[in-house]
DNA sequence: CTGAATCCTTTTGGATACTG
DNA sequence: CAGTATCCAAAAGGATTCAG
């Protein structure tokens, strides 16, 4: 992709899905609006750092809210915008591929290991 | 993700279609069965190492299929197996998103530019 | 033509400590 | 609680060069 034009319409949601945290955080927030704290569990052992800027770049996209109470102590919910839903659904078969497949990606996974191959999580 | 174990079948697909032409790849694949060269020009700009690395991968994960037919010079066809077909109609929604879209993710990746965001291809 | 090998830069994510 | 700041390690990708 060189000036604004996409191959194709994967690079364009790839594009704005990239980032390791983001798939899941579309994710948890598809089901519910969730306070910042609430979302760092349920996304895993990511850092402040990373969760922070990935939450700044979808909410510059449009894809969450954020609402930010103003009390002490500190209470900020994250949720999805329609935009982002539209893109939440997109993602839906994808995860239905993973889950259909899990026993075939956990192999998978696993042969990484052992080949000492990158990404192998 | 820690041990083997995915919390939903989203990282599963995601840790398959990791590395940046891996998609594309997939996505020109699903057409046609392609010559390396044709490949490569087809995919973009992406280098020799990155290309064929990536091909390595999906190959060893049982995404793809290598034909080297050993001649002089060289002849080498790639296509995809019948599990990959699977992983490419579940990439299909997302494509379709971004080509729905794509005014929209043309118009964050400005934004992005603009304010000097990472991953701003 | 297809690919291997080497070196290098950029990008990305993580650990830790600190603040209102 | 919800961040911010700084420093750091690793990885991923790219350029170049060479080979059968």
């Amino acid at each position: 992709m060189k000036n604004g034009t996409f191959t194709c319409g994967l690079d364009a949601a790839l594009f704005v899905l990239g980032g390791k945290w983001k798939p899941l955080i579309l994710f948890h927030l598809a089901h519910e609006t969730r306070r910042y704290g609430e979302l760092r569990r349920a996304v895993g052992n990511v850092s402040d750092k990373v969760l922070i800027q990935q939450l700044k770049e979808l909410e510059a996209d449009g894809m969450i809210h954020r609402v930010d109470f103003g009390e002490i102590p500190p209470k900020v919910e994250y949720s999805l915008t329609a935009f982002g839903r539209t893109l939440g659904k997109a993602l839906l078969p994808l995860c239905k591929w993973g889950t259909k497949y899990s026993t075939k990606v956990d192999a998978i996974m696993v042969r990484r290991k052992d080949h000492g191959h990158p990404r192998a999580a």
